[in-house]
RNA sequence: GGGAGCGUAGAACAGCCUGGAGUGUUCGCCGGCCUGUCAAGCCGGAGGUCGCGGGUUCAAAUCCCGUCGUUCCCGCCA
C-alpha cells in the first residue's frame, strides 16, 4: 500500500495518527529553519511541514513531484490555520519523505489562476487536467452521465450500443469516413447519431432504449462544435411529445440537481417556433434578459423613409429593438451595422434618444413627430436608449439579424443564471436560396397533419421540439414518422425519387412495414451541457482531449500521414495537392 | 469557402501606431539567505530564430506581401 489517507482526507479526526500520503507537491514554502509544502493529490490538499535538517530531501522536492509523505497528524499552531482549505486546520509532520517521480519544469502551472495559451495546455493535456478546475470539469461529466443513467434506468430504459461504422447519407452534415479494406472502394461512416438505429430497435421491440452515443460531424469547429461529441439519445414507443418532452425534463432535472444542487422548475416553458423567432429572432432564444424584437410595421407604413416603406411593399417587415442606454459612438455604429451586414440585412437604422425626446439619427428627418412618438412607444423608449431598426424584404431575415444583435449585445457573459426552455412547433421543411425545399429537422420527422403534408408542405408543421439553455440548442428530438406511406411522401417532397429512396433507405423503409410502433425521442449533446452547469465558455473545456479549430489534436498530432502500403490496403491513394502537402509538411512540420 | 484578432524567454504580457543595440514587467527556473508559511519573503543569476519566408530601408520585433499556427465570427452544422 503506498498511501493510507487521500491528501484532502487528512482531517482534525486524524490528529495524534501516523498517516501515509502519496501525490504532487503543490508548492514548497522554505524557510530555513522549517519548510512546509503541499501534496495534492485527486482527494485534495494537504500541508506537510519538515525540518530541511532532518530531511534534507525537502530541498530537492520541486513543484508535481510526485511524492510519497508518511507522518503524524497535528494541529496547525494557532493562528496558523487555513480556513481556505478543507485540511487547513491540521499539517502532516513529516517521519519520512520519499520522491516517487520527479518532473521536469512544467510547461505552465497547475492552478487555476494562470492564463495559459490553450494550445499549450491541449499539448501538455495530461497536466491541464491536474488543474482543479479542469479536474472538476471531469468529474461534473462523469456525475452528469451518472445521473442520466440512474433516471433512466429508474424509468425502465434500456442502454443499448448501436455501430459507429455505418452507412453514409449525405444529407445535412458531412460524414466523417472510414475506408473498408475488406471492400475495396467502400466506405463506412461514422454515424452522426444513431438515429435509424433506434428506429429499428422501436420496431424491435425495445419500446424504452438510450444510449450515451459518440456522433461525429465532419462540419467546421466552434466553440460549441467539434468533429466529435457526446450526446444521450433516447427514443420510446407509444409516446407522444409530452412523453418526449417529460422524460428529458426529468434527466435535465436529475443532472441540474447533482451539478448545481438547484431545483429545476418543471415543466420548462415553452415557446412555439414562430413565437421564438418573432420574439428572439433564433430558434433558440436566450430568455435572461429581454431587448425582444417588435414589429414597426404600422408606425412607419406611411413614413417618408422608402427603405422602410420599400420593404413593407415587397411583403417584408420593419422591426427593431430596444437595446437599451448603451454607449453609442460613430465607431459603435458602424462595427454594429457591419455585423447586420455580415448577417444578411442591407442595413441598419439607429437611433438614439435624446433628452428632449427627438431621435438622433440617419433617418431621423424622414419621420412626422407622431411618427418618431410613436416608435418610441413601440420601443418602449426613454432618454438614453439605442434603438436598432431593419427593414428587409423577408421577414426571417429582418428577424434573424435583430436576433443575433439582440445576443450579442445583450447575453449574459457566463452561465451563472440558468434558463431552461423548450421551442416547439418547428416547420416541417425551410426554403434554400434557390427555393428548393430541405427539412428543417431531419426526414423521419413526423408532420403534426398528414393532410397538410399532402396539400400545402412549406407551410406543414412538425412534430419536432428543441431544448434550449442559455440561448444554446442542447438538443432535439420529435415524434417520427412510422408509417412507410408517410416516410415515402416525405423523401418525395424532398426531391429523393422513389428509386433513390428505395436504393439509399428501402431496408428502413421495409423495416417500417412491419407493425411499427409509433415512436419518438430526442438526443441532447452532453459537452454543451455540462459546459452550461461547469459555466464554461467552450466545450473543450469539459472534452478531456479535445482537437483545435482544424482538427488537429495538438498532443498526439493526429490526424497523420500513413504509410502507402496502408493506402494500398485500402486501394487508396493521395491526390497530388495532398502530396504537396504532405511533402511541405514532412519539411517543415508544424 | 470568407472575415477579424492573436503569435516576443518555460508561462502570461508590454514594446509595434510614430523603424534606431533583444529593452522591460510578473510567474517559473538556477544559486544564496531565512523557524510558521500557505500565490511565503529577501539578495543574486541564467534564459530570446520577436512563428516562418520574402520585400521596403543605411537600419525591421516594429512598415508591406506571403505563409503556417491558433482563437472568435459568417457560411456550413439533417
Amino acid at each position: 500500500m503506498i498511501r493510507s489517507h487521500g491528501a484532502g482526507a487528512v482531517l482534525a479526526s486524524e490528529i495524534g495518527n501516523t498517516v501515509t500520503v502519496a501525490g504532487w507537491v503543490q508548492r514548497r514554502r522554505d524557510h530555513g529553519g522549517v519548510a512546509f509544502f503541499d501534496v495534492r493529490d485527486a482527494s485534495g490538499l494537504v500541508q506537510v511541514v519538515a525540518d530541511p535538517a532532518e530531511h534534507p530531501i525537502v530541498d530537492d522536492l520541486k513543484m508535481e513531484y510526485c511524492v510519497r509523505v508518511e507522518g503524524v497528524v497535528r494541529p496547525r499552531p494557532v493562528g496558523t490555520e487555513n480556513p481556505d482549505l478543507v485540511t487547513g486546520s491540521v499539517e502532516i509532520g513529516a517521519v519520512d519523505i520519499q520522491v516517487l517521480a520527479a518532473a521536469k519544469t512544467l510547461p505552465f502551472m497547475i492552478d487555476d489562476r494562470s492564463d495559459v495559451d490553450e494550445l499549450v495546455r491541449l499539448r501538455h493535456r495530461y497536466l491541464d487536467l491536474r488543474r482543479p478546475r479542469m479536474a472538476a470539469n471531469l468529474r461534473a461529466r462523469s456525475k452528469t452521465t451518472a445521473a442520466i443513467r440512474r433516471t433512466l434506468d429508474q424509468l425502465g430504459f434500456l442502454e443499448v450500443e448501436t455501430p459507429t461504422l455505418i452507412n453514409s447519407t449525405p444529407e445535412g452534415a458531412r460524414d466523417m469516413l472510414v475506408p473498408s479494406r475488406l471492400r475495396q472502394g467502400e466506405f463506412y461512416a461514422l454515424p452522426q447519431s444513431p438515429q435509424l438505429f433506434k428506429q429499428l430497435l422501436m420496431i424491435s421491440g425495445v419500446e424504452r432504449y438510450f444510449q450515451i452515443a459518440r456522433c461525429y460531424r465532419d462540419e467546421d469547429f466552434r466553440a460549441d462544435r467539434q468533429l466529435e461529441f457526446t450526446q444521450l439519445d433516447l427514443e420510446g414507443s407509444y409516446w407522444a411529445r409530452d412523453d418526449v418532452l417529460a422524460t428529458i425534463e426529468k434527466v435535465l432535472a436529475a443532472v441540474v440537481a447533482d451539478l448545481r444542487g438547484v431545483e429545476l422548475g418543471l415543466p420548462l416553458p415553452r415557446l412555439t417556433w414562430t413565437e421564438a423567432m418573432n420574439r428572439y429572432g433564433v430558434d433558440k432564444p436566450d430568455i435572461r434578459f429581454g431587448m425582444e424584437i417588435t414589429d414597426l410595421g404600422e408606425t412607419v407604413s406611411s413614413c417618408g423613409f422608402s427603405v422602410f416603406t420599400d420593404a413593407l411593399d415587397a411583403g417584408g417587415t420593419v422591426r427593431g429593438i430596444n437595446a437599451g442606454p448603451i454607449e453609442w459612438s460613430r465607431s459603435k455604429a458602424d462595427l454594429l451595422t457591419a455585423r447586420a451586414k455580415e448577417l444578411g440585412a442591407k442595413g441598419l437604422v439607429w437611433a438614439v434618444v435624446e433628452d428632449d425626446g427627438s431621435l438622433r439619427s440617419p433617418a431621423s428627418k424622414f419621420f412626422e413627430t407622431w411618427e418618431t412618438e410613436a416608435i418610441k412607444g413601440d420601443l418602449s423608449a426613454s432618454s438614453g436608449d439605442v434603438l436598432l431598426i431593419v427593414a428587409d424584404s423577408r421577414w426571417k431575415t429582418c428577424v434573424s439579424v435583430l436576433g443575433s444583435l439582440r445576443n450579442d449585445l445583450g447575453r449574459p457573459k457566463d452561465h451563472s443564471e440558468l434558463s431552461f426552455l423548450w421551442v416547439v412547433d418547428f416547420p416541417m421543411f425551410e426554403e434554400r436560396e434557390d427555393g428548393s425545399i430541405t427539412f428543417s429537422h431531419h426526414p423521419f420527422t413526423s408532420p403534426q397533419s398528414v393532410d397538410d403534408l399532402r396539400t400545402r408542405p412549406r407551410e406543414a408543421v412538425s412534430n419536432a421540439y428543441d431544448v434550449v439553455v442559455n440561448g444554446i440548442e442542447l438538443g432535439s428530438g420529435s415524434i417520427r414518422i412510422h408509417d412507410p406511406v408517410v416516410q415515402r411522401q416525405v423523401f418525395d417532397i424532398l426531391g429523393i425519387d422513389a428509386s433513390e429512396a428505395e436504393r439509399r433507405f428501402g431496408w428502413f423503409l421495409e423495416a417500417l412495414e412491419y407493425g411499427t410502433p409509433p415512436h419518438g425521442g430526442f438526443a441532447f449533446g452532453i459537452d454543451r451541457l455540462v459546459m452550461v452547469l461547469q459555466n464554461e465558455g467552450s466545450i473543450r473545456e469539459v472534452i478531456p482531449f479535445p482537437k483545435t479549430q482544424t482538427g488537429l489534436d495538438p498532443l498526439t498530432g493526429a490526424p497523420t500521414w500513413v504509410d502507402d502500403s496502408q493506402l494500398g490496403d485500402l486501394g487508396l491513394s493521395l491526390s497530388e495537392t495532398a502530396l504537396e502537402r504532405r511533402d511541405e509538411k514532412t519539411l517543415d512540420p508544424g
